[in-house]
DNA sequence: TCTGGGGTCCTAGGACCC
DNA sequence: TCTGGGGTCCTAGGACCC
């Protein structure tokens, strides 16, 4: 059976999301291509506003790429995180006020179970496509007119398909029996987990489309993509999924990289970036209540080729300083004489308990004596269990942080209130001073270190 | 100035235990 | 002891998603 016509999931879709918080707060920029994305010169492309789209500007192009492309004109922001999330949160909410299970997938899509709703819209010609539009009303009125495309369906791979065929702000509704209708025409690539690569190996045997995939046996899929994609193609490909939205669920790692400007050679360098990782990892662990035994480093090589070597302590830990020391021993493994384009550092085998201790041969150790054992790290506050980092550090980082004032930052002066970060460099801040509520106002340069221009928070939605 | 950053899931081989 | 097999944990890498 390819639907349950019991089942009704919406998926909503806000659209060019990151550009378009960037359009409602900053009136000068609407009905201009805007590209949100990393300005430095390894960054790419995060969200490119529909006016950036027609020049074809795209989701993580190379922003070399999309400045070619772009005309004169354009704005190239770095993003705004906090307003994006505080904009996401508006949202998710009213999807709450709506049903009670809701999955937010990203900061920008999530799925609602309509079929838990206390008022469900059901199937109704009409009646549905009300509903929709109503909620979409809703959202662009709690947002300061942010549109969303929404697609209703039988399962969230139908309702996600039908959320990308109507956009921007449309509403696509497929109802029970109409799936196999809809979707055996779409190329293979529309199939949840079908990629670049699972795309290209079906090619080779002459599979474009999802119906081509669905003239596949089940026991040549498996021998081909194994047992889980190959099942999993299977069933997909018949329109047949029956993935719950799921309303929450636990982290399973956590991670936090960053690409240098210029591939780096010097393990002072690396050691220290090492540190800074830790630190922040630690933090969100502790943020989370969560204590992790595997530690995961990687890196790329200046031929993008990457790298992971990880290990699992034989307790769970919290520690930045027992993090960091894994990661330097892993770290320490690593050929960087070539230089690394990136380096990151992750958790996994996360545990809502601290075990700092750990029986071995039957006698249970207490961190104090772990230093004594071999390729076990030893527990200390802070940094300071590696001599010389903290000192190392800040020198090492000079001249690398960004630091400053980047594209696109709320800011406000103490005479001409509030506005954005237009441009910068040389020790110069260019800022136009605008805002949701205030129209297009003067741009104005300053020094950079002027003591009158301090960072703001982002318009409250 | 080719290629970010944060995740998830799967596979495969080896260790180790029963 | 010519020798099998299941289960689980660990590590490394790949594919995919937003």
């Amino acid at each position: 059976m390819a639907s349950d016509p019991g089942r009704c999931i919406l998926h909503l879709d806000l659209d060019a999301f990151f550009a378009a918080v960037e359009q409602r707060d900053k009136p000068s920029l609407r009905g201009r291509p805007v590209v949100v994305g990393g300005l430095g010169a390894r960054g790419v492309v995060s969200t490119a506003s529909y006016e950036a789209r027609v020049f074809g500007a795209r989701s993580a192009m190379p922003m070399s790429e999309a400045r070619r492309r772009c005309p004169a004109g354009t704005a190239f922001l770095s993003g705004r995180y906090e307003a994006y999330r505080t904009t996401s949160r508006v949202v998710m909410e009213i999807l709450r006020s709506r049903s009670p299970l809701v999955e937010q997938v990203s900061v920008d899509e999530a799925y609602v179970d309509l079929a838990a709703a206390e008022d469900p819209p059901g199937w109704e010609e009409g009646r549905l496509e009300a509903w929709c539009s109503d909620l979409l009303a809703q959202i662009q009125d709690a947002t300061g007119g942010l549109t969303a495309s929404v697609g209703v369906a039988t399962s969230k791979m139908m309702a996600k398909l039908a959320s990308e065929m109507d956009k921007p702000a449309g509403t696509t509704v497929v109802r029970p029996g109409e799936e196999l209708g809809v979707l055996h025409p779409l190329p293979v690539r529309a199939v949840a987990g079908v990629g670049p690569a699972t795309a290209a190996r079906l090619r080779t045997f002459g599979v474009e489309t999802v119906g081509d995939l669905a003239r596949v046996s089940e026991s040549d899929l498996v021998a081909i993509f194994g047992t889980a994609q190959g099942t999993s193609l299977h069933r997909l490909a018949r329109a047949q999924d029956e993935r719950p939205v799921v309303v929450e669920r636990e982290a399973k790692s956590i991670s936090s990289e960053e690409t240098f400007e210029t591939d780096v050679t010097d393990r002072a360098v690396l050691e220290s970036e090492l540190a800074r990782l830790a630190e922040g990892l630690s933090r969100r662990l502790t943020g989370a209540s969560l204590f992790a035994r595997t530690i995961t480093v990687k890196a790329r090589h200046h031929d993008f080729s990457t790298v992971t070597r990880s290990a699992s302590l034989p307790f769970a830990t919290g520690d930045p300083a027992v993090i960091l020391r894994e990661g330097l021993h892993l770290l320490g493994g690593l050929d960087v004489s070539q230089g690394l384009r990136l380096l990151g550092l992750g958790v996994s085998g996360l545990t809502a308990h601290a075990q700092e201790e750990l029986a071995l041969d039957g006698v249970l150790l207490h961190p104090e004596v772990l230093p004594e054992l071999p390729d076990v790290v030893s527990v200390g506050p802070g940094t300071g269990s590696v001599p010389g980092l903290l000192e190392r550090r800040e020198p090492a980082l000079a001249g690398r942080r960004p630091g400053g004032w980047s594209t696109g930052q709320d800011v406000a002066h103490e005479q001409h209130g509030a506005g954005w970060v237009w441009g910068s460099g040389r020790g110069r801040v260019t800022v136009r001073f605008e805002g949701p509520g205030t129209p297009p106002g003067p741009v104005r340069t300053f020094a950079a270190d002027d003591p009158e221009l301090s960072p703001a928070p982002p318009p409250a939605w």
